[in-house]
DNA sequence: TAAAGTTTGTGATTGAGTTCTCAATCACCA
DNA sequence: TGGTGATTGAGAACTCAATCACAAACTTTA
């Protein structure tokens, strides 16, 4: 396919796919078409196929995709085929739950570097990982991490974003609830959970 | 204004613009127009004014909005006004944390429940709130609980989303990667942590 | 009271993303 | 080798959301 903007809407269902297919290898499908990928994962046959051919031809015409090889480029256009490291700032509740989590790997994601500014927590060492004092963040320079995790109080939110971005991060996801001001080469995500959870009440039924 | 469906995208607004005026109150400010709150959540004012008037026109022309009843009425439109009650299924690393978080009152919202199946869980008093059974969630009929938060694995998932509707419930969030199938009347929403992080090194420089 | 200055609410417009559709492609089999 | 059936890839059509732009409504000031 021709020269095309890629929608960051296709760009958010990448790993979805990439979910599906881990799945299908698992249970040792070899190819799976666009249809049997929908019923998985509930996103249309169409959407999926367009998706994926912003980015070329992968699949096999009567066949599907081959699961592994799709995988693979998937990977590669998420840029998640080599590790990426992750620096974690906030090791409270939240920040505990996500550097325990081995769900990361599947992604290529690695939380290795924690920082808090609580002395009780510094020098800590959890999941092999030494509690860094946050004024020393400026040491992620030298070793090439590029993503930021923030769990911190949406009061200290900001500072460490900063601090974050002069340490060569590039990439940050927020947990608190606190719009970020960050250059424009920085991509910001934000999840704010309290905020997802307020939405529900809205769909539930007028009577309750 | 006239007869029109909501786009799902303005609901999820909603709670932001509740956040700008919560941030507003706190400073004393009673008025705030469109533009103010536009820097504040980094959404257009265009778009924050399209937003609220689906539901009626709240503001006075050359003045603004009235910060109070402004999120009067935007927790009226998002049926927050009164409490809702949470159940929550999985006591692991992510669901203490979220069982601990004194956020979602600001929201209304009250986790009251909590399930898990580990045996050395079950009976413990967690912030006022006893862990029972899962096998006990029929028992959510008689208590008014219409919210559901899942933080099982996904291996577990979907068993538990059969659960809670059964007990009830009508709206769910869900933590575990994994498509939840529901009936029509259930409104699910799912934030995959894992699966968000995995998008940022997508944005990051090629060099890297 | 009148004129100047804001800001809302919304119809019209633009734009982004999804779905439709079908020719082209490939595996399989007789 | 040619026919059958399945499925892709991508242009066209469509749907839905965001932005524009301005008349109407309000405040302030003199
Ligand atoms: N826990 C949840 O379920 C939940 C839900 C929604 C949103 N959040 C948001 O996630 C963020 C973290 O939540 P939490 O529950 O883990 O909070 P927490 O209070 O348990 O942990 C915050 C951690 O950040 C550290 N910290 C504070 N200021 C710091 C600074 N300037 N530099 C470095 N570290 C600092 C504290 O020492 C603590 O360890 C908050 O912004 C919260 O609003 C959490
Ligand atoms: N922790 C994170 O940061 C994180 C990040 C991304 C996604 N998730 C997802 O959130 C979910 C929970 O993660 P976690 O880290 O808290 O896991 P966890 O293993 O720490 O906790 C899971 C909890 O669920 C309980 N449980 C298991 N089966 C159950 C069942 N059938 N009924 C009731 N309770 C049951 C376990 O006893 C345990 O307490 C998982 O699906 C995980 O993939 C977590």
């Amino acid at each position: 396919m021709r020269y095309h903007k890629i929608p960051d809407e296709t760009v958010r269902r990448l790993p979805m796919y990439l979910r599906g297919l881990l799945l299908c290898r698992e249970q040792g499908v070899r190819d799976v078409s666009s249809r049997k990928l929908s019923e998985l994962l509930h996103i249309s046959p169409a959407q999926i196929r367009k998706d994926l051919s912003y980015f070329g031809a992968f699949g096999t015409p009567g066949v599907g995709y081959d699961t592994a090889k799709l995988a693979k480029q998937i990977r590669g256009i998420l840029k998640i085929d080599t590790p990426n490291k992750a620096a974690l700032v906030g090791l409270g509740n939240l920040g505990s739950a996500l550097l325990k989590y081995p769900g990361f790997g599947a992604y290529g994601l690695q939380i290795s570097a924690v920082f808090d500014n609580d002395p009780g927590k510094i020098g800590k060492i959890v999941k092999k990982v030494k509690v860094e004092d946050v004024s020393k963040l400026s040491t992620l320079k030298n070793k090439n991490i590029k993503l930021g995790i923030i769990a911190v109080p949406a009061s200290a939110a900001q500072s460490v974003a900063d601090a974050l971005v002069k340490a060569g991060i590039r990439g940050i996801l927020n947990f608190a609830p606190f719009y970020l001001d960050v250059p424009k080469k920085v991509k910001v995500i934000t999840i704010d959970i309290a905020m997802v959870l307020a939405r529900l009440p809205y769909y539930l039924p007028a009577s309750a």
